[in-house]
DNA sequence: GTCTATAGGAAGATAGAC
DNA sequence: GTCTATCTTCCTATAGAC
Protein backbone atom coordinates (compact mmCIF):
# COMPACT_ATOMS: atom_id res chain seq x y z
CA UNK A 1 0.00 0.00 0.00
CA UNK A 2 0.80 3.77 -0.27
CA UNK A 3 1.41 3.46 -3.64
CA UNK A 4 -2.12 2.86 -4.70
CA UNK A 5 -5.45 3.90 -5.08
CA UNK A 6 -7.10 3.78 -1.78
CA UNK A 7 -10.77 4.81 -3.02
CA UNK A 8 -12.30 4.26 -6.35
CA UNK A 9 -13.14 6.62 -8.86
CA UNK A 10 -16.80 6.32 -8.98
CA UNK A 11 -16.61 6.88 -4.80
CA UNK A 12 -14.17 9.60 -4.86
CA UNK A 13 -16.52 11.83 -7.13
CA UNK A 14 -19.55 10.89 -4.77
CA UNK A 15 -18.08 11.85 -1.28
CA UNK A 16 -17.09 15.34 -3.40
CA UNK A 17 -20.05 15.45 -4.54
CA UNK A 18 -22.20 15.27 -0.95
CA UNK A 19 -20.26 17.86 0.08
CA UNK A 20 -20.77 20.46 -2.70
CA UNK A 21 -24.39 19.73 -1.98
CA UNK A 22 -24.18 20.18 1.29
CA UNK A 23 -22.33 23.67 1.77
CA UNK A 24 -22.22 24.71 -1.67
CA UNK A 25 -19.06 25.85 -3.95
CA UNK A 26 -17.70 28.45 -1.36
CA UNK A 27 -18.86 26.48 2.05
CA UNK A 28 -16.87 23.47 0.51
CA UNK A 29 -12.97 23.54 1.95
CA UNK A 30 -10.40 21.42 0.66
CA UNK A 31 -10.36 20.91 4.73
CA UNK A 32 -13.89 19.29 4.33
CA UNK A 33 -13.34 17.53 0.90
CA UNK A 34 -10.44 15.92 2.41
CA UNK A 35 -12.55 14.64 5.23
CA UNK A 36 -14.84 13.55 3.18
CA UNK A 37 -12.66 11.61 0.89
CA UNK A 38 -10.34 10.17 3.49
CA UNK A 39 -7.35 11.55 1.40
CA UNK A 40 -5.20 14.43 2.26
CA UNK A 41 -4.93 17.58 -0.05
CA UNK A 42 -2.27 16.80 -1.34
CA UNK A 43 -3.36 13.92 -2.51
CA UNK A 44 -6.97 15.58 -4.00
CA UNK A 45 -4.62 17.71 -5.83
CA UNK A 46 -2.80 14.73 -7.79
CA UNK A 47 -5.82 13.38 -8.58
CA UNK A 48 -7.28 17.20 -9.23
CA UNK A 49 -4.55 19.53 -10.50
CA UNK A 50 -6.96 22.39 -10.94
CA UNK A 51 -8.08 22.16 -7.72
CA UNK A 52 -11.40 22.87 -6.37
CA UNK A 53 -12.60 24.03 -9.40
CA UNK A 54 -11.85 20.76 -11.35
CA UNK A 55 -13.74 18.62 -8.70
CA UNK A 56 -16.66 20.75 -8.86
CA UNK A 57 -16.54 20.83 -12.31
CA UNK A 58 -16.17 17.01 -12.42
CA UNK A 59 -19.03 16.85 -9.79
CA UNK A 60 -21.39 18.24 -12.03
CA UNK A 61 -20.23 16.36 -15.50
CA UNK A 62 -20.73 13.29 -13.47
CA UNK A 63 -24.03 14.54 -12.41
CA UNK A 64 -25.37 15.26 -15.52
CA UNK A 65 -23.80 11.88 -17.14
CA UNK A 66 -25.97 10.10 -14.44
CA UNK A 67 -29.25 12.14 -14.80
CA UNK A 68 -28.51 11.29 -18.75
CA UNK A 69 -28.23 7.49 -17.88
CA UNK A 70 -30.86 7.18 -15.20
CA UNK A 71 -33.34 9.74 -15.66
CA UNK A 72 -33.32 11.38 -19.85
CA UNK A 73 -32.58 7.50 -21.31
CA UNK A 74 -35.57 5.78 -19.42
CA UNK A 75 -37.50 9.27 -20.27
CA UNK A 76 -37.24 8.17 -23.75
CA UNK A 77 -37.31 4.61 -23.64
CA UNK A 78 -40.04 2.25 -25.14
CA UNK A 79 -43.42 1.77 -23.03
CA UNK A 80 -46.08 3.55 -21.91
CA UNK A 81 -45.57 7.46 -20.79
CA UNK A 82 -46.79 6.37 -17.44
CA UNK A 83 -44.79 3.70 -16.60
CA UNK A 84 -41.89 6.06 -18.01
CA UNK A 85 -42.72 8.86 -15.46
CA UNK A 86 -42.86 5.98 -12.54
CA UNK A 87 -39.57 5.17 -13.87
CA UNK A 88 -38.55 8.99 -13.44
CA UNK A 89 -40.15 9.29 -9.57
CA UNK A 90 -38.44 6.27 -8.50
CA UNK A 91 -34.81 7.58 -10.01
CA UNK A 92 -35.31 10.80 -8.75
CA UNK A 93 -35.81 9.47 -5.31
CA UNK A 94 -32.41 8.16 -5.14
CA UNK A 95 -30.66 10.22 -6.54
CA UNK A 96 -31.75 13.18 -3.70
CA UNK A 97 -32.21 10.61 -1.33
CA UNK A 98 -35.14 10.52 -0.34
CA UNK A 99 -35.42 14.77 0.25
CA UNK A 100 -32.02 14.49 2.06
CA UNK A 101 -29.60 16.04 -0.20
CA UNK A 102 -29.98 19.08 -2.25
CA UNK A 103 -29.53 19.54 -6.09
CA UNK A 104 -26.35 20.49 -7.26
CA UNK A 105 -27.97 22.67 -10.14
CA UNK A 106 -29.20 25.11 -7.04
CA UNK A 107 -25.66 24.99 -4.74
CA UNK A 108 -23.79 25.62 -7.60
CA UNK A 109 -24.98 28.30 -9.81
CA UNK A 110 -23.82 30.88 -7.25
CA UNK A 111 -20.48 29.90 -7.45
CA UNK A 112 -19.07 33.35 -8.09
CA UNK A 113 -15.80 32.31 -10.35
CA UNK A 114 -14.32 34.03 -13.08
CA UNK A 115 -17.24 34.02 -15.10
CA UNK A 116 -18.43 31.27 -13.44
CA UNK A 117 -17.33 27.94 -15.54
CA UNK A 118 -20.42 26.18 -13.88
CA UNK A 119 -23.25 28.46 -15.40
CA UNK A 120 -23.12 26.54 -18.96
CA UNK A 121 -23.12 23.37 -17.32
CA UNK A 122 -25.87 23.97 -15.38
CA UNK A 123 -27.79 25.41 -17.98
CA UNK A 124 -27.70 22.59 -20.50
CA UNK A 125 -28.58 20.22 -17.88
CA UNK A 126 -31.66 21.79 -16.86
CA UNK A 127 -32.59 22.31 -21.14
CA UNK A 128 -32.07 18.67 -21.77
CA UNK A 129 -33.57 17.47 -18.50
CA UNK A 130 -36.80 19.60 -19.81
CA UNK A 131 -36.48 18.40 -23.28
CA UNK A 132 -36.62 14.96 -21.84
CA UNK A 133 -39.44 15.40 -20.09
CA UNK A 134 -41.09 17.63 -22.68
CA UNK A 135 -40.95 14.68 -24.99
CA UNK A 136 -42.86 12.28 -22.29
CA UNK A 137 -45.44 14.70 -22.45
CA UNK A 138 -45.71 14.97 -25.88
CA UNK A 139 -46.07 11.22 -26.41
CA UNK A 140 -48.65 11.45 -24.07
CA UNK A 141 -50.74 13.48 -25.69
CA UNK A 142 -50.53 16.93 -24.60
CA UNK A 143 -49.22 19.83 -27.47
CA UNK A 144 -46.27 21.20 -27.81
CA UNK A 145 -46.70 24.49 -25.69
CA UNK A 146 -48.49 22.75 -22.85
CA UNK A 147 -45.75 19.82 -22.46
CA UNK A 148 -43.09 22.19 -22.45
CA UNK A 149 -44.41 24.87 -19.53
CA UNK A 150 -45.90 21.49 -18.05
CA UNK A 151 -42.00 19.95 -18.10
CA UNK A 152 -40.52 23.40 -16.49
CA UNK A 153 -43.00 23.21 -13.90
CA UNK A 154 -42.21 19.54 -12.72
CA UNK A 155 -38.43 21.00 -12.67
CA UNK A 156 -39.12 24.26 -10.63
CA UNK A 157 -41.60 22.03 -8.22
CA UNK A 158 -38.81 19.67 -7.84
CA UNK A 159 -36.20 22.39 -7.06
CA UNK A 160 -38.44 24.09 -4.83
CA UNK A 161 -39.86 21.00 -3.09
CA UNK A 162 -35.80 20.36 -2.37
CA UNK A 163 -35.22 23.98 -1.10
CA UNK A 164 -38.33 24.32 0.88
CA UNK A 165 -37.77 20.71 2.69
CA UNK A 166 -34.11 21.85 3.27
CA UNK A 167 -35.21 24.76 5.19
CA UNK A 168 -38.09 23.42 7.49
CA UNK A 169 -36.01 20.46 7.81
CA UNK A 170 -37.99 17.56 7.08
CA UNK A 171 -38.32 15.56 3.67
CA UNK A 172 -41.71 15.56 3.80
CA UNK A 173 -42.28 17.99 1.13
CA UNK A 174 -40.40 16.37 -1.30
CA UNK A 175 -41.93 13.07 -0.60
CA UNK A 176 -44.84 14.63 -1.10
CA UNK A 177 -44.22 16.60 -4.23
CA UNK A 178 -42.79 13.19 -5.83
CA UNK A 179 -45.70 10.81 -5.01
CA UNK A 180 -48.30 13.97 -6.36
CA UNK A 181 -46.04 13.73 -9.95
CA UNK A 182 -47.42 11.29 -12.05
CA UNK A 183 -51.25 12.23 -11.14
CA UNK A 184 -50.42 15.71 -12.04
CA UNK A 185 -48.65 14.47 -14.83
CA UNK A 186 -51.40 12.67 -16.20
CA UNK A 187 -54.08 15.79 -16.08
CA UNK A 188 -55.79 17.05 -19.07
CA UNK B 1 -17.78 64.40 8.80
CA UNK B 2 -15.70 61.45 9.69
CA UNK B 3 -17.51 61.15 12.26
CA UNK B 4 -21.00 60.77 11.17
CA UNK B 5 -23.17 57.64 9.59
CA UNK B 6 -22.53 57.84 5.88
CA UNK B 7 -25.11 55.41 5.21
CA UNK B 8 -28.60 54.48 6.84
CA UNK B 9 -29.66 51.71 8.25
CA UNK B 10 -32.01 50.79 6.12
CA UNK B 11 -30.00 51.51 2.77
CA UNK B 12 -26.76 49.64 4.50
CA UNK B 13 -28.90 46.21 5.51
CA UNK B 14 -30.42 46.27 2.04
CA UNK B 15 -26.97 46.31 0.43
CA UNK B 16 -25.68 43.66 2.65
CA UNK B 17 -28.62 42.00 1.39
CA UNK B 18 -28.31 41.84 -1.75
CA UNK B 19 -24.50 40.35 -1.64
CA UNK B 20 -25.75 37.40 1.06
CA UNK B 21 -28.86 36.69 -1.87
CA UNK B 22 -26.26 36.71 -4.70
CA UNK B 23 -23.25 34.63 -3.24
CA UNK B 24 -24.81 32.78 -0.06
CA UNK B 25 -23.44 32.82 3.36
CA UNK B 26 -19.79 31.42 2.53
CA UNK B 27 -19.24 33.45 -0.55
CA UNK B 28 -19.95 36.79 1.24
CA UNK B 29 -16.62 38.00 2.05
CA UNK B 30 -16.10 40.92 4.22
CA UNK B 31 -14.14 42.41 1.49
CA UNK B 32 -17.20 42.01 -0.22
CA UNK B 33 -19.70 43.28 1.99
CA UNK B 34 -17.52 46.37 3.01
CA UNK B 35 -17.21 47.20 -1.46
CA UNK B 36 -21.38 46.75 -1.20
CA UNK B 37 -21.77 49.29 1.47
CA UNK B 38 -18.83 51.83 0.86
CA UNK B 39 -17.85 50.81 4.20
CA UNK B 40 -14.83 49.63 5.44
CA UNK B 41 -13.97 46.33 6.95
CA UNK B 42 -13.34 48.00 10.70
CA UNK B 43 -16.36 49.89 10.09
CA UNK B 44 -19.05 47.40 9.42
CA UNK B 45 -17.39 45.50 13.02
CA UNK B 46 -17.94 49.35 14.34
CA UNK B 47 -21.89 48.58 13.64
CA UNK B 48 -22.00 44.65 13.48
CA UNK B 49 -19.82 43.39 16.62
CA UNK B 50 -20.55 39.84 15.93
CA UNK B 51 -18.94 40.22 12.54
CA UNK B 52 -20.84 38.50 9.61
CA UNK B 53 -22.74 36.13 11.48
CA UNK B 54 -24.61 39.13 13.06
CA UNK B 55 -24.81 40.67 9.48
CA UNK B 56 -26.41 38.13 8.21
CA UNK B 57 -28.96 37.63 10.94
CA UNK B 58 -29.95 41.21 10.57
CA UNK B 59 -30.56 40.80 7.19
CA UNK B 60 -32.73 37.87 7.28
CA UNK B 61 -34.73 39.12 10.33
CA UNK B 62 -35.04 42.80 8.01
CA UNK B 63 -36.36 40.00 5.54
CA UNK B 64 -38.36 38.37 8.06
CA UNK B 65 -40.29 41.61 8.68
CA UNK B 66 -40.25 43.30 5.20
CA UNK B 67 -42.15 39.69 4.41
CA UNK B 68 -44.47 40.23 7.34
CA UNK B 69 -45.52 43.61 6.77
CA UNK B 70 -45.54 43.91 2.81
CA UNK B 71 -46.68 40.37 2.05
CA UNK B 72 -48.74 38.76 4.74
CA UNK B 73 -50.25 41.26 6.46
CA UNK B 74 -52.13 42.51 2.82
CA UNK B 75 -52.91 38.60 2.81
CA UNK B 76 -54.62 39.14 6.21
CA UNK B 77 -56.47 42.56 5.16
CA UNK B 78 -60.20 42.98 4.06
CA UNK B 79 -61.05 42.68 0.73
CA UNK B 80 -61.66 39.70 -1.52
CA UNK B 81 -58.70 36.45 -1.42
CA UNK B 82 -58.58 37.46 -5.28
CA UNK B 83 -57.32 40.95 -4.94
CA UNK B 84 -55.41 40.10 -1.95
CA UNK B 85 -53.62 37.75 -3.70
CA UNK B 86 -52.93 40.00 -6.73
CA UNK B 87 -51.60 42.40 -4.70
CA UNK B 88 -49.10 39.27 -2.90
CA UNK B 89 -47.54 39.15 -6.33
CA UNK B 90 -47.49 42.32 -7.08
CA UNK B 91 -44.80 42.91 -3.76
CA UNK B 92 -42.94 39.52 -4.31
CA UNK B 93 -42.26 40.67 -8.04
CA UNK B 94 -40.73 43.74 -6.41
CA UNK B 95 -39.42 41.97 -3.73
CA UNK B 96 -37.47 39.70 -6.01
CA UNK B 97 -36.76 42.56 -8.72
CA UNK B 98 -38.29 40.74 -11.18
CA UNK B 99 -36.52 36.96 -10.82
CA UNK B 100 -33.01 38.84 -10.74
CA UNK B 101 -32.69 38.63 -7.00
CA UNK B 102 -32.47 35.05 -5.15
CA UNK B 103 -34.02 34.50 -1.53
CA UNK B 104 -32.24 34.60 1.21
CA UNK B 105 -34.37 31.30 2.55
CA UNK B 106 -32.50 29.30 -0.20
CA UNK B 107 -29.30 31.14 -0.30
CA UNK B 108 -28.65 30.70 3.90
CA UNK B 109 -30.00 27.88 4.82
CA UNK B 110 -26.64 25.76 3.60
CA UNK B 111 -24.35 28.36 5.79
CA UNK B 112 -22.73 25.75 7.85
CA UNK B 113 -22.33 27.20 11.30
CA UNK B 114 -22.33 25.59 14.85
CA UNK B 115 -25.65 24.36 15.16
CA UNK B 116 -26.96 26.58 12.28
CA UNK B 117 -28.00 29.92 14.06
CA UNK B 118 -30.51 30.49 10.75
CA UNK B 119 -32.32 27.40 10.73
CA UNK B 120 -35.11 28.66 12.96
CA UNK B 121 -35.74 31.57 11.50
CA UNK B 122 -35.83 30.43 8.20
CA UNK B 123 -38.23 27.94 9.69
CA UNK B 124 -40.45 30.48 10.94
CA UNK B 125 -40.65 32.95 8.14
CA UNK B 126 -41.53 29.36 5.53
CA UNK B 127 -43.85 28.41 8.07
CA UNK B 128 -45.77 32.35 8.72
CA UNK B 129 -45.53 32.65 5.09
CA UNK B 130 -47.53 29.03 4.54
CA UNK B 131 -49.75 30.17 7.32
CA UNK B 132 -51.28 33.88 5.76
CA UNK B 133 -51.62 32.02 2.42
CA UNK B 134 -53.42 29.59 3.43
CA UNK B 135 -55.28 31.80 5.17
CA UNK B 136 -56.77 33.32 2.12
CA UNK B 137 -57.39 30.45 0.43
CA UNK B 138 -59.65 29.06 3.36
CA UNK B 139 -61.52 32.54 2.64
CA UNK B 140 -61.38 32.13 -1.01
CA UNK B 141 -63.42 28.46 -0.23
CA UNK B 142 -60.73 25.94 0.26
CA UNK B 143 -61.05 22.97 2.75
CA UNK B 144 -58.30 23.25 5.46
CA UNK B 145 -56.18 20.87 3.85
CA UNK B 146 -56.74 21.69 0.22
CA UNK B 147 -55.43 25.73 1.48
CA UNK B 148 -52.66 24.52 3.14
CA UNK B 149 -51.41 22.21 0.31
CA UNK B 150 -51.61 24.19 -2.08
CA UNK B 151 -50.03 27.54 -0.02
CA UNK B 152 -47.01 25.04 0.61
CA UNK B 153 -46.76 24.53 -3.31
CA UNK B 154 -47.01 27.70 -4.42
CA UNK B 155 -44.62 28.95 -1.91
CA UNK B 156 -42.44 25.79 -3.57
CA UNK B 157 -43.13 26.90 -7.21
CA UNK B 158 -41.86 30.59 -6.03
CA UNK B 159 -38.29 28.79 -4.85
CA UNK B 160 -38.33 26.50 -7.62
CA UNK B 161 -38.96 29.54 -10.17
CA UNK B 162 -35.84 31.30 -8.76
CA UNK B 163 -33.44 28.66 -8.63
CA UNK B 164 -34.73 27.59 -11.94
CA UNK B 165 -34.38 31.55 -13.38
CA UNK B 166 -30.97 32.28 -11.65
CA UNK B 167 -29.66 28.89 -13.49
CA UNK B 168 -30.77 29.24 -16.97
CA UNK B 169 -29.79 33.30 -16.68
CA UNK B 170 -33.42 34.89 -17.88
CA UNK B 171 -36.18 35.67 -15.54
CA UNK B 172 -38.76 34.10 -17.54
CA UNK B 173 -39.51 31.65 -15.56
CA UNK B 174 -39.75 33.70 -12.43
CA UNK B 175 -42.25 35.90 -14.23
CA UNK B 176 -44.32 33.57 -15.96
CA UNK B 177 -45.14 31.54 -12.74
CA UNK B 178 -45.89 34.95 -11.27
CA UNK B 179 -48.73 35.82 -13.88
CA UNK B 180 -49.63 32.14 -13.94
CA UNK B 181 -50.43 32.60 -10.00
CA UNK B 182 -53.57 34.28 -9.22
CA UNK B 183 -55.48 31.90 -11.91
CA UNK B 184 -53.73 28.94 -10.01
CA UNK B 185 -55.04 30.06 -7.04
CA UNK B 186 -58.29 30.97 -7.62
CA UNK B 187 -59.10 26.95 -9.34
CA UNK B 188 -61.62 24.74 -8.05
C1' DG C 1 -0.77 7.45 -5.25
C1' DT C 2 -0.42 9.07 -0.77
C1' DC C 3 1.71 11.39 2.65
C1' DT C 4 3.99 15.41 5.87
C1' DA C 5 5.41 19.91 5.75
C1' DT C 6 5.03 24.42 4.32
C1' DA C 7 4.60 28.36 1.36
C1' DG C 8 1.67 32.29 0.16
C1' DG C 9 -2.35 34.64 0.42
C1' DA C 10 -7.04 35.71 1.67
C1' DA C 11 -10.32 35.52 5.28
C1' DG C 12 -12.40 37.12 9.72
C1' DA C 13 -11.54 40.08 13.36
C1' DT C 14 -9.21 43.83 16.43
C1' DA C 15 -6.41 48.16 17.99
C1' DG C 16 -6.13 52.65 18.10
C1' DA C 17 -5.89 57.26 15.62
C1' DC C 18 -8.91 60.84 13.98
C1' DG D 1 -18.59 56.59 13.04
C1' DT D 2 -14.96 55.79 10.02
C1' DC D 3 -10.50 54.98 8.96
C1' DT D 4 -5.45 52.64 8.41
C1' DA D 5 -2.74 49.15 10.08
C1' DT D 6 -2.25 44.81 11.96
C1' DC D 7 -3.15 40.19 13.98
C1' DT D 8 -4.46 35.45 13.62
C1' DT D 9 -6.55 31.90 11.50
C1' DC D 10 -7.94 29.42 7.75
C1' DC D 11 -7.64 28.35 2.94
C1' DT D 12 -5.68 27.10 -1.51
C1' DA D 13 -1.87 25.26 -3.44
C1' DT D 14 2.95 23.23 -3.91
C1' DA D 15 7.39 20.65 -2.71
C1' DG D 16 9.36 16.64 -1.98
C1' DA D 17 9.82 12.09 0.68
C1' DC D 18 8.15 7.39 0.54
Amino acid sequence: MGRKTLIDEEELISRLSNVFREVGYEGATLALLAEATGLKKASLYHRFPQGKEQMAREVLEKAGSWLEEHILAPLRAAGAPASRIDAMVKQLDAFYSGGRQACLLNMLSSARIHGGPFTEMIERVFEAWIGALSAVLLDAGLDRKTARSRAERTVMMLQGSLVFSRGMGTTRPFREFLKSLPAELRKI
